[in-house]
DNA sequence: ACAAAAGTAGAACAACTTGTCTATCATTGA
DNA sequence: TCAATGATAGACAAGTTGTTCTACTTTTGT
């Protein structure tokens, strides 16, 4: 019963990532994952309450991943290069747990949602929060500007990593600047 | 003759930018301008033809306005300043030549077409490309760092005030850590 | 003044969208 | 064993999409 679920939850994920939700009709998915359309129904309320799920389940797997990447590291030094190595991994395609780099899927999916106002872009910046919280937790050196500048960085490197597609001079120079930073 | 165009590419550009390119279709970009449909296709081939020229349109004010911006300033460090205090004037909404912010038209079109060898996406990196080299132009102090952290910086900062609506604390933060790397 | 060019409104079309519904088959728990 | 649950394929309604086309009117240059 769940296995449907399930599976729909991460075939719409991987289709919505990587092809963009709005390009992505309930066919394809249903065609993708094999699973009949009234079950999709019977599971979700429509392709909003799909797209929710499908954002909670991303975010999910993504802090859960952050969280392992950021849990050894003791000074904020190797914070930073922890942090920035992984990001690099990430958009190399190295990372098993997030798959193949398309992007920040919150960042993408905000953009296709226009409305500031809709459940989808209220999740975008609700994942947002979190991370910038997790990463917060895990600084010693309590700096509001070193805090911005790690998330405005690390935001920065996503989305040029997925517009041009390099991304290993940007990553050493986030890393070179923050370490100016940490008194 | 050219002034059906023009009224076709700003109305185009205005609903595509707020709206989102893929949430709208050809009949209401005739519908809000008031130009027959026929028109439309004698001015432009098609949808994708009609996308391309909104993007270079929205290329050439952008470009035209930041140059304006970074004109005056004559240190690294007040073209830093200029360079985010222009932009946070810009997310306020204090900026007629780009009108209302929206975020950035060409992250936000490029994460609607995730093909990334569409011409779409070719044009978006290709504006990043000319805003890079123009921030580069302007540069005294010719470090690389210094310039990723810019690049960065400023992308970080345009996807987060899209995000989340608030950016003070992020334009302060950038200035404050940009100017501990000019030499 | 008049022919050519450029505009208009909107019908038609094929291909798609989300979502509902019918009818049939398989699994399973008591 | 047998009723209940869950899944299946696919037709269907109602709507939207981009694009083409017809028939008519206005503007424009000479």
């Amino acid at each position: 019963m769940n296995q449907k679920r399930e599976l729909l939850l991460n075939t719409a994920l991987d289709l919505f990532y990587y092809k963009g939700i709005n390009s992505i009709g309930i066919n394809e998915i249903i065609k993708v994952s094999g699973v009949a359309k009234k079950t999709l129904y019977s599971h979700f309320n429509g392709k909003n309450d799909l797209i929710m799920a499908v954002l909670n389940q991303r975010h999910q797997v993504f802090i859960k991943w952050l969280e392992d990447k950021l849990s050894r590291p003791g000074s904020d030094h190797e914070l930073i290069d922890c942090l920035f190595e992984s990001l690099q991994s990430w958009f190399d395609g190295n990372e098993q747990a997030l798959g193949s780099f398309g992007g920040c899927f919150f960042i993408n999916t905000s953009a296709e949602f226009s409305n500031q106002e809709s459940d989808i872009s209220h999740y975008c910046r609700y994942h947002k929060e979190q991370v910038r919280q997790l990463i917060q937790s895990k600084l010693n050196f309590k700096s509001p500007d070193l805090l911005n500048a790690i998330c405005l960085l690390k935001e920065g490197a996503i989305t040029t990593a997925y517009l041009t597609g390099e991304s290993i001079e940007a990553i050493q120079s986030s890393k070179n600047v923050l370490h100016k930073i940490v008194c």
